[in-house]
DNA sequence: TACTAAACTGACTAATCAGTCTATATTAAT
DNA sequence: ATTAATATAGACTGATTAGTCAGTTTAGTA
C-alpha cells in the first residue's frame, strides 16, 4: 500500500467516527491527510470506495488481532477467555477503529458485498472456538444468541473502560469476562 | 405540542436513523413532513435544536416505558426482570427511537445541557433498583459495569430480536434474561 | 366585521459539497 | 536519454446545503 493511501485512510477514520460519513468531505480529509483532492480520487475512485476500503481495513486489523490463538491443548474457557480478552484490548488500543466498525457494520454506505469479503474471513477465524461452543459446559441455547451476547459484552466493556479510564483495567477486564462467562454457564 | 411539529420529529427521527445527522438536508425533513422549510425553521431556530429536542422527545418516550413500575412487594430479581423486558421492547416496538438513542448518545450535536436535563430524571427512574443493587444476591462488582452490563444485555437482546425475526421472540428474552442474570448473581 | 398574532409558505442566498480536468512531477523500464 | 505510466496537484463546476425573508393564510377575539 502506498503511503499516501495509507494516509488518507488514517485520517479519514478520525474523521468518519467523529463526524460521520455526510460530515466529513473529501476537501477535509484530504487536508487531514496532507494531500490534494485529485490525489485522494486518484486512489479512491468515489467517497463510497474509501470508506469501504477504510471498513476492510478495520475488520481486517481486528481479524489479525485474532487469528491464530486458537490452542487446542487449552481448555475451552481458557480459548474463550484469550479470545474474548483479544477483542477488549484491541478496543482499548484502537478506539477510532473499534468505535468505525460498531458506527458503519450496518451503515448504507458500506456494501453488502464488502461485508461479505470479510465476515467470511472472520467466521472462519472462529470456526475452532464454535465447535467447542456446541459441546462444552455452556447452556443449550442457540449458537447465535451466544455469538451476539458474547460480542455485546465485549462491546459494553470496551464502552465501560473508555468512559471511566481513572479504574483499574485488568480488574475490569476479569470481572466484565466472569459476567459473561457465569451467564453462558451451565 | 403543536401537530406539525410532530410530524417534522417523526419524520426527522427516521431520516437521521437512516442517513444521520449531515446525511439528512431539512429541505428532505420538510418535504417527508409535508410542510415547507420555513415552517421547520419556525418550529426549530437551527437543525441542531431539531436533534436535540428530538433526543429528549425520545429519552422520554423510553423514561415513559418504565417509571411507576417498581414494585416494593417483589422481590429484587422479579423487579429488575421487569425492567429488563419493557427496556427489550421499548426497543422491539420503538425500533427507530432505540437506534436513534444509540446512535446519537454520544454525537458531537447533542449538547451536554440536553443530556443533562434526560439523564437526571432517567437516573431518579431507576433509584428504587439501584438501592436493592447494592445488598442483594448479585456479586460484589461496580454498580457502574453492573449498569452498563444490564444496558449492553438490552442492546445486543434488542439487535439480536430484529436480526432473526423468525425467532420466538419471548423464548430469546427468557434465555437472554438469563444469560445476564447468571451473570450478575452470586 | 375588523384587527392581530401566530402559523405557514417557498423562492432565494452564500457557502460547501463530491467529483473532474488539465497540468506537472516522479518513477521505472528500455 | 527517451518514453510511458503512474502519482500529485489544485482550480474549477454544477448540485446541494442550512438558514432567511418578505409575504400569505389561518384562528382567535372584541
Amino acid at each position: 500500500m502506498k503511503e499516501k493511501e495509507l494516509q488518507i485512510l488514517n485520517a479519514s477514520l478520525k474523521l468518519f467516527v467523529e463526524n460521520g460519513f455526510h460530515g466529513t468531505s473529501t476537501a477535509k480529509i484530504a487536508k487531514s491527510a496532507g494531500v490534494a483532492t485529485g490525489t485522494l480520487f486518484h486512489y479512491f475512485k468515489t467517497k463510497e470506495e474509501l470508506i469501504n476500503r477504510l471498513y476492510l481495513y478495520a475488520k481486517e486489523s481486528m481479524l489479525g488481532e485474532i487469528s491464530g490463538h486458537y490452542n487446542i491443548e487449552k481448555s475451552f474457557k481458557e480459548n474463550i477467555k484469550y479470545l474474548w480478552i483479544s477483542l477488549v484490548d484491541f478496543g482499548i488500543k484502537k478506539p477510532e477503529m473499534f468505535q468505525f466498525i460498531l458506527s458503519f457494520h450496518c451503515s448504507p454506505y458500506i456494501t453488502s458485498l464488502t461485508k461479505e469479503e470479510i465476515e467470511n474471513r472472520l467466521e472462519m477465524a472462529l470456526e475452532s472456538y464454535t465447535v467447542g461452543l456446541k459441546k462444552q459446559e455452556i447452556k443449550n441455547i442457540s449458537y447465535e444468541l451466544i455469538v451476539d451476547f458474547l460480542w455485546g459484552s465485549i462491546v459494553s466493556t470496551v464502552d465501560h473502560i473508555e468512559k471511566y479510564p481513572e479504574k483499574a483495567v485488568d480488574k475490569i477486564k476479569e470481572q466484565a469476562f466472569d459476567l459473561f462467562w457465569d451467564g453462558i454457564s451451565q
